[in-house]
DNA sequence: GACCAGGCACATC
DNA sequence: GATGTGCATGGT
C-alpha cells in the first residue's frame, strides 16, 4: 500500500498525568524558555487572546499590527472606536464583526470593574476575575485563563487546540473531554506557578508548530517520541 | 479550490 | 447534556 507520509519508526509514548512534570522538563531543554506571550504590552495580550479565537496566529499578527499603527492598541485608544472602525483595523484576524464586539464587551468590563488598569485587575483574587470574565460575553474559558495567565499573572494553566491534539495523541485523554476536565487534569499534575504555566503552554505551541500541525508528520525528531524522550 | 487555524454563543433536540 | 451552525480571513 503506497503512502506519502513519511513513516514514523519511534514509537509513540503514551503518558500518564503523572508524566506532565518531566514532560515539560523534556520540552524545556529541547527549546529552551519561550519568553512568552508574544505581546508588548497586558493589553496587547488581551486583544491578541481574542483575536486569535479560531484563528491562525499570523492572521492575528497583522491585525495588532495594523492597531498599533492606528494607536489603538490601548484599552483609552480603543475605547472610544465605532465597532466599524475597529472591525475595519482587525479584519484580517477573521470574524472581524464579532471580534470587535467581544472586545467592545471586554472594554465595558474592564472600565467598569477596574478602571481600564491592568494594576486594578490583577490585584482581584483569580479565581473571582475568572468568573467575571467568563460573564462578559465573548469570553470563554480559554481566552479567560489566557487573560487571567498572561495578563493578568495568575496560576491558570491554558487548555487550547494544541494542547489537546498532543496530549490526547499521546493517550492523556480522550479529547472529546471538556475544558474543565482537561485543566483539573493539568493544574492538577503540574505545581501551581505562574511561570511553569506560562512556559508549558508556550512550549506547547511551540511544539505544536514544528511538529504536530493536523496536516504535518514530523515526528521522528519530537523529543516526546522515544527514545529520545 | 479545499482545507485549516491557539473559540464562542446560540438554537435545537 | 450533546450536537450542529454561524461567524470570515488568509496561508498552505
Amino acid at each position: 500500500m503506497k503512502s506519502s507520509k513519511p513513516s514514523v519508526s519511534v514509537k509513540l509514548r503514551k503518558f500518564k498525568p503523572a508524566d506532565l512534570p518531566r514532560v515539560y522538563q523534556v520540552l524545556r531543554s529541547a527549546y529552551g524558555h519561550q519568553q512568552w506571550w508574544p505581546g508588548e504590552t497586558p493589553y496587547e495580550v488581551i486583544v491578541g487572546a481574542v483575536l486569535t479565537q479560531n484563528t491562525a496566529w499570523l492572521n492575528v499578527e497583522k491585525a495588532l499590527a495594523r492597531l498599533k499603527e492606528a494607536d489603538a492598541l490601548t484599552p483609552e485608544a480603543m475605547r472610544p472606536m465605532t465597532r466599524a472602525k475597529l472591525a475595519a483595523l482587525i479584519r484580517s484576524a477573521g470574524y472581524h464583526n464579532v471580534k470587535a464586539d467581544r472586545l467592545k464587551n471586554f472594554l465595558a468590563f474592564f472600565y467598569r470593574e477596574y478602571k481600564g488598569e491592568i494594576r486594578l485587575m490583577s490585584k482581584e483574587r483569580g479565581s473571582v476575575l475568572r468568573r467575571k470574565l467568563l460573564e462578559v460575553k465573548g469570553i470563554g474559558p480559554e481566552t479567560a485563563d489566557s487573560i487571567l495567565l498572561y495578563a493578568a499573572g495568575k496560576p491558570f494553566f491554558v487548555i487550547d487546540a494544541y494542547t489537546r491534539r498532543i496530549f490526547s495523541r499521546h493517550g492523556l485523554v480522550p479529547n472529546m473531554d471538556s475544558y474543565a476536565a482537561w485543566q483539573t487534569l493539568f493544574q492538577g499534575a503540574v505545581p501551581s506557578s505562574r511561570a511553569i504555566y506560562n512556559d508549558f503552554h508556550a512550549q506547547i505551541v511551540n511544539l505544536a508548530k514544528r511538529h504536530c500541525r493536523a496536516s504535518r508528520t514530523l515526528c521522528e525528531t519530537c523529543p516526546l517520541y522515544t527514545p529520545s524522550f
